[in-house]
DNA sequence: TGGCGTCCGTGATACAAATCACGATATGGA
DNA sequence: TCCATATCGTGATTTGTATCACGGACGCCA
């Protein structure tokens, strides 16, 4: 199996050992990268932590024995959009940049994947193909489930398949939610709050002060909002000098949740 | 069972009578929309063409056990974003509009519901709230499936629990997609074009042209690609003008399929 | 250490589209 | 049939923000 693709601009390269694959850049003149089938693992911090939590023994016994754990570095993709779906990656650790990009290159962010994830899901259960490519922004380790053996596993696993249904249910969710920050502003500004509140929901709430971490760029918030790199900044700065909020590094406090609310609102 | 909402500004009050609930306008001075259950019914012309397709003989009669069909008039409404999710609803015939509005009132259509589609699935299996409001434009009639009932069934029967699981991955599949007209389109113009092509795209092509029905109002297809009432007229217009598509009434023929597309690319 | 790539900051400019405002048509209920 | 309401069509105006262009800061690697 070996194919190549185009994505805003670049040449991509598809490289599969087994059934987990890696997608390379071959403009960049360096090493390709590695893949490392680690272990066919039973371990993995997050195995039972959502999708597949309080199964049965058997069922989890069943589950390991199709598994494959692998790493994979900045930057390396587990899979393409419109590519046949191969299978469920569980993301174990690190975190993973989901997108879509149309023919003229502009991107689309639909989510950043934390550990514990099921990426690739839908497009699985369905047998179609991936809506959407999955790049890894911190060095990551998966799980990965080829089509077949997750869907068998499934049949023979009832109670799996509803654990399955309402992770799915739980990613629509995220999307419709996304889809409000995009459709339902009339601004940028009123995007770029919708879209700060909405990750700072994850984190705890200290009297107004909200500490979240956003190791994104600029250029990659713009994409998630659907707006430009210039005006994130430019917005950013705005929140900055109205005391609404405080940057240092990849760390930022909201100072004033209200007026974040408030901008939202209208 | 009795509780008000608001939506738009309008006051609604939920009138439920068994489980399934109607919802109807206290503003408009009319009688409530009825709600009539019909049977207990087992011959729904769609109950077996998507969801529940082939399933064991004692799968379907479990399922028709629990059914219950009703009818709802035209601007019924099914269930109301924000609501505790009640159960499903398997739509037989009519069209129904899945919409989420925010406070100042703008709204977006994330999908027009067509018969053999199961609406509300998503907030019933994870057992949240209704991400979405359905409200009837078509007079519709429906079979709803209570929460607790609809589970249980999913517990007993694993088969039918995958069939659940590829629905929703279709329904999240068609909301990315969604997402992609209204997030990486450019202008106006091209997020038309956009929705134009992807509604065509369930109608027969007959060399170059597609006649596709469009009922909705250019308010509601505004809604539906993030833009205003008077720009989506303008854009119609403009369009007919350069010969790409042809409107008699409700029908909608598009005439150079080929240059819409060429708006999307460029 | 110097170069190179990525990321951030900021100005000037242009244009698309939201908004406001109004009239013309359709539509549907009493 | 007639009136009320929804829907459509179109002009004028204004504003937000995409885009272009550039410079500076920082990290990374040869």
């Amino acid at each position: 199996m070996q194919s190549e693709w185009r994505r805003n601009g670049k040449r991509f390269q598809f490289v599969t050992r087994g059934d987990a694959g890696v997608f390379h850049d071959n403009n960049a003149m360096r090493a390709p990268y590695g893949l490392e089938i680690i272990e066919n693992c039973l371990s993995c911090p997050h195995r039972e932590e959502r999708l597949f939590c309080n199964l049965p023994e058997p069922s989890v016994k069943a589950l390991s024995a199709i598994t494959s754990s692998a790493s994979y570095p900045k930057g390396a993709t587990l899979f393409v959009e419109g590519q046949p779906a191969r299978g469920v990656f569980i993301l174990c650790s690190g975190r993973v940049k989901l997108s879509t990009s149309s023919a003229d290159g502009k991107t689309l962010i639909l989510r950043i994947s934390e550990p514990g994830e099921v990426l690739g899901l839908p497009a699985t259960v369905t047998g179609s193909c991936y809506e959407l490519t999955a790049d890894v922004i911190e060095p990551a380790q998966a799980n990965f489930i080829s089509r077949n053996e997750f869907l068998n596993f499934l049949k023979e696993n009832g109670e799996a398949a509803l654990r399955v249904a309402q992770q799915l249910g739980e990613t629509y969710h995220a999307a419709v939610s996304e889809m409000r920050t995009i459709g339902l502003s009339h601004s940028a500004g009123e995007k770029l709050a919708r879209f700060l509140l909405e990750w700072a929901a994850n984190y705890p709430e200290d009297k107004g002060q909200i500490r979240i971490k956003l190791t994104l760029t600029h250029e990659e918030i713009a994409q998630m909002i659907g707006s430009s790199r210039e005006t994130v900044t430019r917005l950013l700065a705005d929140f900055r000098k109205k005391q609404l909020l405080q940057v240092m590094g990849s760390t930022l406090v909201i100072k004033n949740k209200a007026a974040l609310e408030s901008i939202i609102s209208g």
